[in-house]
DNA sequence: CTGTTAGCGCTTTCAG
DNA sequence: CTGAAAGCGCTAACAG
């Protein structure tokens, strides 16, 4: 038997053909043996299990990205870091890709000017997919698009580019159910808060509120964009529509941060007639007991979860296109 | 002009040596060009990135790990994904590691399965140092750091292993002012709420404010762990605390969450004589109209970021061993 | 300052 | 089912 190559591992991590060598099969055997997929022998598989068990052994990745076409590393484009809700994101992404073998490069692109950067970082880490968690889609990211022949999906709200993937919930039935629900509860002056202008979900959920609105009241809703979906921009917000001469008396906030930005900037107003909150997320924040306001109820996790696997299934070739899947949402009164 | 290897690119992305052939110069040049520290001509590095920029060509940094011994690659080990407190960790683990050209490979040790599997995956892909914020740290983890001549940088708490880095605040003055702070406020029976037992966070923070309560007061103050850091956990807890025979008067929560949940299940008991309630973190949650209470500030982002850059620091060898750092924390009341 | 020569550790045809 | 050989794209001595 061949003892070819028997040279100390540079790192002092052993290698492939190390085992190989102790294993006496080849180099080639043994990479076989770490790839369920591909046959060989049950026997010489345990075989070389054992002596790779030895030896402390475990595969290069970098090498295997490099030889083989798969790093098994997906990218996972953030740019929204202020609501509790994107620790779900975080922690089910993670959690579904190391199930299935894969792993998450975090990818900042808050700032304009990380983004053109995080993709190309991607893209030369040899990522297999992106999972693309941003309020807008960055114009960089559209424009590498098409060079990529990698899949994309995008989590939380639709997109217009068709070569991508959507997980999202309806927005727009949602918040229409909102308009709904004020309205049975004796609203008489609807208002609107959302986050960031640009932002799709806003628009969406901007879209199917203020169309409801309109079929209901027969005409348009007051409305704010607070600038940013976080407490402080929230209560400025709402401190500019209390101030407004036609106080509203139901205001609809685009989530539950702003919601409880809301709730708080009522109370600070000393304003007699408190006007009804209604939230969109149905976190934890919706569910304090100090606060406890109707919401609309986001099956986060289900479709976190969904579009990580649905990514991967792209990547293993397990399926197709791109694809849509619209979850359901449902106004939850949480009283 | 030798014009070797113009084999078309097999991912149809371009290669160095594209660009070597189309610059004319070496394929070593070109490697040079792009790396900032190497000396190459202005001009020739000129010549070579807008033989680049033609090209549309960016290094794979797969190939790079493999050839080089860096990777660029640090990993993220978190265990935590319920505190909104952690939500900064990520965006300022990724902003810091990116803008010294570093990325963040995210790995879930929530489950205990997950973590020889997780710290397995990191050295799989060649990262250069592991960042770890978990409560505790992982048994798994501890095995294997010996093995690794990686650097280990522990954020958020102290560290009984030598050989880590740990960068985190002062636990134990934290709590030992919040003692100070309910004996001067009138509080006659100080009781503590903590999150998992197995957090070495909860246990400083424990110990430092029994012992302060006991300098005080001459006795222990009572003391529940929910079981875990979050808002169910904690209305329970505090709920037990209530119906002990002596009702406390003053209660320490180990993180403003759970001073979220006790002030919720306090609300919910409709005792009279409401305790005073202390958390600890400075996030958000304690700064809401509704709540505002009383909170020991962690100085977070910077924690965070000062954690990731002396992480990089020791990859490059700009720094030597490793080293403690404690940040100052201090009690703001929010009132 | 730049080119030549060897690999890094793995996957992959292609034979056997 | 298994082995031999040829790279994947880049970095790293060593010369020149």
């Amino acid at each position: 038997m061949k003892t070819k190559g028997s040279r100390r591992p540079t790192h002092g991590r052993s290698t492939a053909q190390d085992v190989a060598n102790l294993a006496g099969v080849s180099l080639t055997t043994v990479s076989r043996a770490f790839h369920p997929k591909l046959s060989v022998a049950e026997k010489t598989r345990k075989l070389v299990r054992s002596a790779a068990a030895e030896l402390n052994y475990s595969p290069n990745l970098a090498a295997r990205a490099l030889a083989g076409r798969r790093s098994n590393l997906i990218g996972l484009l953030i740019n929204n870091f202020d609501d509790p809700e994107q620790l779900e994101l975080f922690r089910s992404v993670s959690s579904e890709a190391q199930k299935r073998g894969f792993h998450a490069l975090l990818l900042n692109i808050d700032q304009e000017s990380q983004q053109v950067e995080s993709v190309d970082a991607a893209l030369q880490y040899q990522v297999d997919g992106l999972l693309v968690s941003a309020s807008h889609l960055p114009e960089s990211l559209v424009q590498r698009g098409a060079e990529l022949d990698k899949p994309v999906v995008v989590v939380g709200r639709r997109t217009h580019r068709l070569e991508y993937s959507a997980i999202y919930c309806d927005n727009v039935a949602g918040a229409s159910a909102v308009a709904d629900y004020l309205f049975e509860h004796g609203c008489k002056r609807p208002a609107f808060i959302g986050g960031r202008a640009e932002a799709t979900i806003v628009q969406e959920r901007q879209a199917g509120f203020v169309g409801r609105i309109e079929e209901l009241y027969g005409y348009q809703p007051m409305a704010r964009i607070a600038g940013a979906n976080d407490y402080e921009n929230g209560i400025k917000a709402v401190n500019e529509l209390l101030s407004l001469p036609k106080v509203p008396d139901g205001i609809f906030c685009v989530s539950d941060l702003l919601a409880i930005a809301a709730r708080d900037a009522i109370l600070l107003s000393g304003i007699s007639e408190k006007p009804q909150v209604v939230g969109f997320g149905g976190t934890f924040l919706s569910k304090l007991e100090s606060y406890k306001f109707p919401t609309v109820q986001v099956p986060f996790q289900k479709m976190v979860r969904t579009a990580t696997s649905h990514l991967i299934d792209l990547v293993e070739g397990l399926e197709e296109g791109p694809k849509e899947i619209a979850f359901q949402c449902e106004l939850v009164s949480n009283s």
